[in-house]
DNA sequence: CGCCCAATTGAGCTTCCTCAAAGCTCGTGG
DNA sequence: CCACGAGCTTTGAGGAAGCTCAATTGGGCG
């Protein structure tokens, strides 16, 4: 992500014009730090700002009243989130910090001025949303409907081609900064059973784990297990109306 | 809903000048009936439309290799549904009638001039879209971190409260077009352990069963077992441009 | 009346959870 | 440099929840 982050983001599904690269930056407000596990924005609190990740991950969650957690979905550099707040009064879900990270702060109000400016960039924005919301019903869809095995494999799956995509140089090999209780989180197991499912995966070849990166060496027979559907990003944005 | 359906579904958040609301006639192109269990958009299937519920139940789902399903939500009447083809060149889900009804038909470039003409209601469209994912996220929750029990009243008390918001002069009692293979789709169950769910749930006094329709005696007690978390629609749309 | 589909019930089994106890790793302070 | 924690991983044993397969019942409709 360079200087202007959220030009760089929007224009890898369109090309912008200057203007519109300028009026993106200007969205930009600021950025913050923040250390693993530190909390970006609490859950029920209120915020007149949404994120995007410049460096690092971070996950969005749900707390029930007994502790435990569900991990609604992981966020890494390009994504735009939090914006369930231009809407509802208060957050609907905690962001935190997974590892140290940064993210670039984008104001509510300059949002609805990009409407009027920019309808193009604003309608773009929206089939983003929508890119978002499909793959909470690929998650939901795993959840519901996956043994063990078939939830670890697709997020593994799922992390490995979101880490390709913003650096496809890369051996296929990645860190995995999760611990195996987080990854119960995220896909609804508890961490022992986490613990036990990876071992079967490896066991029959289909992760390998060395120097903690890990590998995916049977992609396709990991899909099959994950009733992985790859979404090709082939936008169809016919519709955007024209540049300003 | 009445002739400008739209119009209807958006003056609920704000309050619209008639320019606007003429705009929102204008971008219905049609309207379309099904009988119970029809296709309205195949998974994978193009379409440049986008619907709105006038009448009846619909719901929408994605279907796994081995031929189980898994239903993402239900849509009522005033819910806006299929914006997935937006962004992408196939939908990504089936959309299918669970009881006769009734859609507008809205077409997809017309939304595309919508943001040019009429910033504000392109921004509350975009609201709208975040109350529907944050939705998305509470079933995430509930079915990685609910019991049977659980989901089922999750998902009861939810229609509950959309049927009761549509049509505040109910006593409580509904009637559930949906057959137990349906619920099980639903909630990541089997209609098997759907059945005997619901029969404990009834022992307990937490539903009752009759003449076809459903009561919720002690909804404080489901929303407990449901880990419900009841989201005030308290919106929070300050940040919008100026109506046209 | 017969048929079809949904609901119901039973039995046995698999998957995943709970509780508990070790091991491992890495950073910190003595 | 080493001992000590703290947090994470790993493993075991037993139990609970939900699934599969199969059979039966019930209700609406031609």
């Amino acid at each position: 992500m360079g200087e202007n982050c959220l030009a760089d983001l929007l224009g890898r599904s369109v090309s912008l014009s200057q203007t519109e690269r300028d009026a993106l930056g200007r969205l930009v407000i600021g950025a913050r730090q923040y250390r693993r596990g530190a909390v970006v924005r609490g859950e029920r609190q209120p915020s007149s700002e949404i994120y995007l990740v410049q460096r690092g991950w971070l996950h969005c969650s749900l707390l029930l009243e007994d502790g435990r957690r569900q991990i609604i979905r992981l966020h890494f550099c390009g994504d735009l989130l939090g914006a369930d707040t231009l809407a509802l009064d208060e957050a609907a879900d905690a962001i935190v910090a997974l590892t140290d990270c940064e993210v670039a702060l984008i104001d509510r109000d300059a949002i609805g001025r990009l409407f009027v400016d920019h309808p193009r960039l604003a309608a773009l924005l929206f089939a983003l949303q929508q890119i978002d919301r499909v793959m909470l019903m690929d998650r939901l869809v795993s959840l519901g409907r996956s043994s063990a095995q078939g939830r670890i494999a697709a997020l593994l799956l799922w992390i490995a081609n979101r880490l390709a995509q913003n650096d496809p140089a890369t051996d296929g090999r990645f860190a995995l900064p999760l611990t195996q209780e987080e990854i119960g989180d995220l896909t609804g197991l508890t961490a022992v059973h986490v613990n036990r499912t990876m071992r079967v995966l490896a066991e029959q070849g289909l992760i390998t784990r060395e120097a903690g990166k890990i590998y995916l060496p049977d992609k396709p027979r990991l899909a099959q297990i994950a009733n992985f559907v790859e979404r090709k990003a082939r936008f169809d944005l016919g519709w955007l109306p024209p540049a300003r």
